[in-house]
DNA sequence: CGATACTTTGACGAATATCAATCGCAGTGG
DNA sequence: CCACTGCGATTGATATTCGTCAAAGTATCG
């Protein structure tokens, strides 16, 4: 629960942000990096298990993620959590808090976290002035919307060991598409009771699934990780298959 | 499946929209009403259980709903269904398939259907020269993203008898907000098989699932219908709250 | 009147949860 | 260095929830 987490002033100047040389992020124009780099106020620097935002809070602010993995998640009041979606590098974080009163999730971070702090007091300016960023907001809550559906349809109606496997292979997919595949293999940074929240079930029962896909040789559990050994195998038994995902925006 | 469904010249005035006179959607300037009028190409109308959109579609129309319901659903192969969320007046239909190349999900009249029907090609012309509009396009995206939040914790992690009564009290008020509540007892529009595929259960768990329900005097289940009797029961058996939703922004 | 779609019920089986341990590992303090 | 602690992973036994199968009842509609 208690973890270090600090602001800091801008460190990583927006024109030369690491996360926009990726290919798969579509480009500024000048304008566009300039209001962005105002609109920036600093960065948030979080360690794992940190609560970044919490059910109930008012941000002020609105975030991106720059580096490390987290998620969002609900509970009831008696618990009982359920993992909504991971934050990787590129997405945006609180916009629902810009728009609404209150926060209606959490957010906590999974990895070492690097988040760009944005005002929400300066949306309405972005919204008045440039409105192509504009578009970008709505097609990244869009996008959310896409994927909490995937979820739903995966919680809702996949059977214990499909979900895993859908599960695993998205996260892989997540985690290719924010450029954190250079270095061959990936750990995808998750314990067995974050997939069990993820999944909709019990411990137990995520740790016997696990096992299947492991048996099958799909993946392999690690101390704290997931390392995906075959994701063409994970989707075939998932039954699902990634949108070949075009440019995609972010602030 | 096949049903009566066809585009009608525009027969409503945006000027004279009877959604816009209630209290729960926010005003429009002047020149936002010009704009939409002329955004609005004409109305759709269709008969219950006919497909508006589907899975993979490459729609050239946004649509608002005018009147009725409707429900958006995503299958897996061997023909399993969620449903993922309920459309009533108000409700944005189309936004992904707008932003994305194909939709991702479908969607179907649950009752005689009326739907604004705008053009895709000029939504980046509203971003442009109505800033505020492009505003309430991304609160409406943020708020459909909440309310599945809310379904995949209810999907996930509530027990049969806590996510139908959750869906129920869901209903009752998205109807109670959409001003379908003039006349006294409402009854939500819904088969138990269309409950079953919104829950993730099996139709036969959810019929003794509903009986409960019943049987405590929290509903009463009608031909093809439910009528809702103690709705805070619902919510109290639910352990849920609505928002007490502020203005509400539509197009 | 038959056809169809929706609802209801009981019996049974499969999927998943809960309970109760145990094991391994990393960090911590002596 | 070592005992201690806590978290995460694992396992087997048992209980509960929920799904499937099969059948029948009921209303609506042409």
């Amino acid at each position: 629960m208690a973890s270090e987490m600090r602001a800091v002033p801008v460190r990583v100047q927006c024109s030369v942000c690491p996360l926009r040389k990726l290919r798969q992020f579509r480009p500024f124009t000048d304008e566009e990096l300039d209001f962005v780099a105002q609109f920036k106020r600093g960065e948030l620097l979080a360690a794992p298990g940190t609560s970044i935002l919490t059910e109930g809070d008012r941000s002020e602010h609105l975030y991106t993620v720059l580096s490390g993995w987290a998620f969002r998640y609900k509970t009831l009041e008696d618990g009982r959590r359920q993992v909504l979606n991971f934050l990787v590098p590129g997405d945006l974080v609180g916009l629902q808090g810009a728009l609404t009163a209150e926060m209606q999730h959490s957010v906590e971070a999974l990895t070492p976290l690097v988040l760009c702090i944005f005002e929400r007091r300066r949306l309405f300016g972005l919204y008045q002035h440039h409105s192509g960023l504009a578009f970008d907001l709505t097609w990244l809550a869009a996008r959310e919307e896409t994927i909490l559906d995937e979820h739903l349809l995966s919680v809702g109606r996949r059977s214990a060991l499909e979900r895993a496997a859908y599960l695993l292979g998205f996260l892989h997919e997540r985690a290719r598409f924010s450029g954190q595949l250079e270095n061959g293999n990936l750990i995808l940074p998750v314990t067995q009771a974050l997939v069990a929240d993820t999944l909709g079930l019990s411990i137990v029962h995520t740790n016997k699934t696990l096992r299947k896909l492991a048996d099958k040789g799909l993946i392999r559990w690690l101390d704290r990780g997931c390392e995906i050994l075959d994701k063409s195998g994970l989707f075939s038994v998932a039954g699902w298959e990634p949108e070949d995902a075009l440019l995609r925006p972010f602030i």
